[in-house]
Parts: structure tokens; C-alpha cells; sequence
DNA sequence: CGTTATACGTAAATCGTTCTACACGACGAA
DNA sequence: TTCGTCGTGTAGAACGATTTACGTATAACG
């Protein structure tokens, strides 16, 4: 007979005998699979919650899928991040699918511990956000598990789903914006970083270059960069508004660089716009504060979560070939690009 | 390098077989278990090595320990946030744990069910972040697992670790800093939270309150609360600096609200310290910045999550006797409550 | 009535670990 | 010799689900 047990864990075996039903077809239920009847399934799952029953994860993952998905968020200080995240749990909501985070600080190495971690523990498909690392370390996680990569943009065709903005289209939509206020000398402020090609900094310093080309301001491209620490940005920015000639406007890659870049602006008395205009990237929430009051590009990190947990679940499902989404993004105007005309004393 | 077959996994038994011992044998190897001779731990490890070898965790949380740790944070905008999961990681560097998060969305339901989905994925322990639940439901999340609560003071004694700032003294350190530049009318902008006794928000109330009472400034004592959502906080805000008598200054109970406060302060026309002064609390990053510029309580958020992750492993590895660390907050004065005594003009 | 297809259920193998119980040889003491 | 202990190592039973392969009604059809 039934070995007595003591355990106070409810398990699809207790669920079974509740039900008057081999194991087997508790489990049918649980996975929605093929071959139950009605009656059958209505019985189980008044068993299900009578007794409280909660699938085992780990023993799940042991055979089937673990129906958990790993996020990897390259930190925590982007409150960009909020959006996406908030977009990822709204389109999970429903399903059985739990999405866990894990932090990759910035660094490939530690990214690539993550996916390790990440994929030791089962989980059925990964979401990377702005993954620092190659290409080819990427499709090699692809082989892995089913992926999908978020701000980062592949060079060719790859095996991996892509969602992104369209990140040349909002350098664009920035330059056309300051060059029809009138600024010329455009600086664009990026990141320093390993394998620029595929990263969202390279795509939009492309968008920023046309534009100024377009623009007819070819001979004001420049293109500085720094580390991403506050302080190499803070330095990097001080020698910029104490060059000469100052430039115009900086076109900074992510709202955090614009903010400090705002900060040093402050310290050293100079006013903004008159003095310079500032443009950040993300439309993060801190934009909307007055003493930031910062023109940036609205991506809907909402809407990119989003569809890169609804192409994740796909491809858990099934799906073969590769999808490649890209958003449209909006420029918000603030006033750290808008010159108040009336007044305008230098300082 | 070495040849390996793409398609099979390396489990325990290929690894048992090509060291030439028993798949126990290796498992002890791994668990660092009493009972090997350093020739067969020596042996093994080659092996494992060799064919790269990585432990299934699923298979291991069926038996014994997952090695996942859940941190569960009520959001992803506070890069407070960011401080102590840089502390939890460094803690746990060298070991064989990995955290991995949760986002509650400040919600308890959304808490509760990341509770349950990880102790479903058979996590070793919790750690749980200025959890929104009552002390009741924390108390029987500690009995099913090893759990650290931090940012929330028990009432009473409890079963499970918490790890804090002096949220108490904090408040009095701004009271006394805020009392001793001459403000008498200072307001505490509270959370309109459940479970209030519990909260952060609570204790730094009692702080306060006390503090002021100290200081001779009783009869100015205010609190004033709202959600969380910025939309609510700048109403409140309004609604405080148009009334009159105007506050002469506001203690944010976080830093969050404290920008969100100087934005409508500069909105209205308002000079920050001269027309009222404003104080948030865990010296997040953007206090710097000169167009912020806030006076706030560090509370060293990396020491936090360092100590956090120190004792949940220690309660993993069997401790019973519930540990309370209490960290010293200390001031960080910034301009935002220094006035230039120099230039006075109101308004 | 017999045959066959279909729908519903079940028993048992399986996943990769941990862990209990035990085997075995060496050694020392009685 | 006999017994007990210690140090090493092994066999095999869990753990809790999924999945395969198959059995049994029931219905449909000729």
C-alpha cells in the first residue's frame, strides 16, 4: 500500500487520491494537456483548491518547463528599467509564467554567471535587456533556451527575437528638434563601451550623424564619450561646457548622463537652454521634474516589456523563426531645449 | 577543447563514471560533505572541470538546497534599491547562492504571490524589502523558510532576522539639523500605507514627533500623508505650500518625494531653502546633483544589503535565535535646507 | 453483430540530484 | 581471536512532477 506518510506538503499524489483519480491525470489538468473530460477536470480542480495544492517548481522543471523566466537587467538605477519591468508582469499576468531578475552590473561577466544561473535553475526562456556582450555569445545563449534581447541590435540575421526603438529614428527626431530651435554645435554625448556596433549608443550616434548631415551642420559633428560612473560623466561634461567654443546643445545618450549633465551646467552658472540646451534619452519619470525639465525621446519602456514577454511565451511555445520588433519613438519637449525668447540675460 | 558531446548533458553520473567513482561519491564532493579522502575529492574535481560539469539545480532543489536566494522589492524606481542589492551581491560573491528578484509593485497580493512562486521554485531563503504585508503573514512566510526583512521594525519578538537603519533616530537628526538653522514650522510628508506600525514611515513619525517635542517646537508638529503615485504626492504638495501659514520646511519621509516636492516648490515660484526648506531621506544618488541639491539621511544601503544576505546564508546554515541589526544613519547636509544668509530676498 | 476509431484514464519509467543505510578494510583494545 | 570504532566509499530509495505507452469504454459504422 501507499507508503504513511507525515508530510504536509500537498502533492499532485494527494491531490490524485482526493480526486479519486490516477496522478496522471492531475497532472493532464495542471498542463491544459490533451484527453481530459470535462467531468474529469472539473473534479480535479475542486480537489486543486479544496486542498490548496501548488505545483512543485523544481520537480517541474525536472521533466517539463519550470514556467519561469529570467530577466536580466544590466543594473538597478535606470528607473527606465520600472517601465519595462511593469510591461513584462502586465503581459504574464494571466499565464503561469513568473519572471525572476537578475542583475548583470554592467559587466559580461557577470551577465554570463546570470545566464548560467539562470539556466542551471530550468528556466524556460530569457529576456536580456541591453546585454553587454557579443553577438555571438548571445546566440550562443539562444541555442540555450529561447531568448529574447531588448535594446540591443544585431548586426545580421540572428535566431534570437529582438525588440527595440527605433533608436536611429530618436537621434533624428532630437536633432531636427534643436536644429529647427536654432542650435548648430550638436554634441552628442555617448557611453564608452566593448562591442559598440550592436549596442543602442552606436545606433543613435548613426541617427544623430545623418541628421546633422542633413541638417546642413556636417562640420559640428562630435561625438564625446565616458564610462558610465557620475563621476567620469560629471568630469567629461565640466570639460565640455569649459571648452571653447561651448557647444550649443548636448544630445546626451540616456537621461541619467542629461541630469548630471544639468548638475554641472548649474554648478558652473550657466543657465539652460540659453546658455545650453540639454537633451536626454528614455523619457524617464525624473524628466518631468521641473528643475530637470528635460526634453527627451518616450520609448514606452511599457510597451517594449511588453511584447518581449509576448514573443518570450511564443517561442516557449513553439515558434521558429525569429522576430525583430521595433517601436516608434516620441520626442517630449521640455523646457531644457526651449528658449524662453523674451527672456534672455546671459547667465 | 576537450571533446563533449553537444547534445547530452553532463550530469552527475557522467561525471561519477569518468572520475572511475560512485555518482554519491561526487555529490559529497560537491556539498562539501563529511566522508571523502582528499585523493577522491581531488579526482573528482578534476573531472568535474574538465567536463564542465554545472549542477542542476532543479534536480537539487528536489532533495536538498536550490542555492537561489528571493529578494523581493516593492519597486524598481527607488535606486535606494540599487545600493542594497550591490551590498547582497558583493555578500554573496563567493558563494554558491543566487539571489534573484522580485519586483512586488508595491501591492501585497503581488507580494504574497511572489512569496508563494518562490518558495514553489524551492528558494533557500528570503529576503523581503519594506514588505507592505502585515507582521502576521511575514511571521508564516519565516516559518515555511529562512526569511531577513529589511526597512520594517517588528512590534514584538519575532522568528525572523530584520535589518535596519535607526529610521528613529534619522528623523531626529533632521528634526535637530532642520531646528538648529532656525526652522520651526517643519512638516513630516508621510505614506498612506496599511499596517502602518510597522513601516518605515511609522518610526520615522515617532522620531519626529519626539524630536520636536524636544526642540520646544510641539505645537508646529504635522503630519501629512499621500500614496505613492507622483500624481497624488504634488498635489499634496501644492496643497501644502499654498496654504497659509506656509510650512517653513518639509521632511519627506523618502527622497522620491522630496524631488517631487522641489519641483512644485520651483513650479510655484518658490525659493528653495529661503521661501521653505525640504529634506528627503537615503541619500539616493540624485541628491547630488545640483539642481537637487537635497539634504538627506544616508543609511548606507550597500551595508544593508551585505548584512541582509550575511545572516539569511547564517540561517540557512541552521542558526535558530533571531538576530535585529540596527544600522546609525548619518546626515548628509546638501543647499536645500542651508540658507545664504547673504541673499535673503523672498520670493 | 463485429470491427474500428476515438476519447478518456492509468501504470510505470524518467529527470538529476541528495541522503540514508550499509559494506568493507584497517586498526586498536580486550 | 573477537569486538568495536573509524574512515571511506557505495547502492539505492526518495523527491514531485511529466511523459510514454498502453488499456478500456463508448460510439460509429458497415
Amino acid at each position: 500500500m501507499a507508503p504513511r506518510k507525515p508530510s504536509a506538503r500537498v502533492t499532485i499524489r494527494t491531490v490524485a487520491a482526493d480526486a479519486g483519480v490516477s496522478v496522471a491525470a492531475v497532472s493532464k489538468v495542471l498542463r491544459n494537456a490533451y484527453g481530459v473530460s470535462e467531468a474529469l477536470r472539473a473534479k480535479v480542480q475542486e480537489s486543486i483548491t479544496r486542498l490548496g495544492y501548488r505545483p512543485h517548481a523544481a520537480a517541474r522543471g525536472m521533466r517539463g518547463q519550470s514556467y519561469t523566466l529570467g530577466v536580466i537587467l544590466p543594473d538597478l538605477t535606470n528607473p527606465f528599467f520600472a517601465d519595462i519591468m511593469a510591461g513584462i508582469d502586465a503581459a504574464l499576468e494571466r499565464t503561469e509564467y513568473q519572471p525572476l531578475l537578475g542583475v548583470g552590473q554592467s559587466s559580461p561577466a557577470v551577465e554570463l554567471e546570470l545566464v548560467d544561473a539562470m539556466l542551471d535553475r530550468q528556466m524556460d526562456g530569457l529576456i536580456l535587456l541591453g546585454p553587454r556582450m557579443t553577438i555571438d555569445r548571445i546566440a550562443a545563449i539562444a541555442e540555450r533556451a529561447p531568448t529574447v534581447v531588448m535594446a540591443h541590435h544585431p548586426v545580421g540575421p540572428t535566431r534570437f527575437d529582438t525588440v527595440n526603438d527605433d533608436d536611429q529614428l530618436g537621434a533624428r527626431l532630437i536633432v531636427q528638434h534643436l536644429a529647427g530651435m536654432g542650435y548648430r554645435s550638436i554634441v552628442y554625448f555617448s557611453q564608452d563601451l566593448q562591442f559598440n556596433e550592436s549596442q543602442v549608443t552606436y545606433h543613435r550616434e548613426i541617427g544623430y550623424r545623418a541628421a546633422m548631415t542633413e541638417a546642413g551642420l556636417g562640420r559640428y559633428i562630435s561625438v564625446v564619450m565616458a564610462e558610465q560612473a557620475p563621476r567620469e560623466v560629471r568630469t567629461m561634461v565640466r570639460q565640455l561646457l569649459q571648452g571653447r567654443p561651448r557647444p550649443e546643445a548636448i544630445f546626451c545618450w540616456t537621461d541619467f548622463i542629461a541630469f548630471e549633465a544639468l548638475s554641472v551646467a548649474r554648478e558652473l552658472g550657466l543657465s539652460v537652454p540659453d546658455d545650453v540646451a540639454i537633451v536626454g534619452y528614455d523619457n524617464t519619470r525624473y524628466c518631468d521634474l521641473a528643475q530637470n525639465a528635460l526634453t527627451s525621446i518616450d520609448q514606452s519602456g511599457q510597451l517594449l516589456g511588453l511584447q518581449a514577454a509576448r514573443l518570450l511565451v511564443e517561442r516557449i511555445k513553439g515558434r521558429e523563426e525569429a522576430e525583430h520588433l521595433v517601436i516608434t519613438p516620441r520626442l517630449v519637449v521640455r523646457a531644457s531645449t526651449v528658449r524662453r525668447n523674451a527672456v534672455s540675460t546671459g547667465n
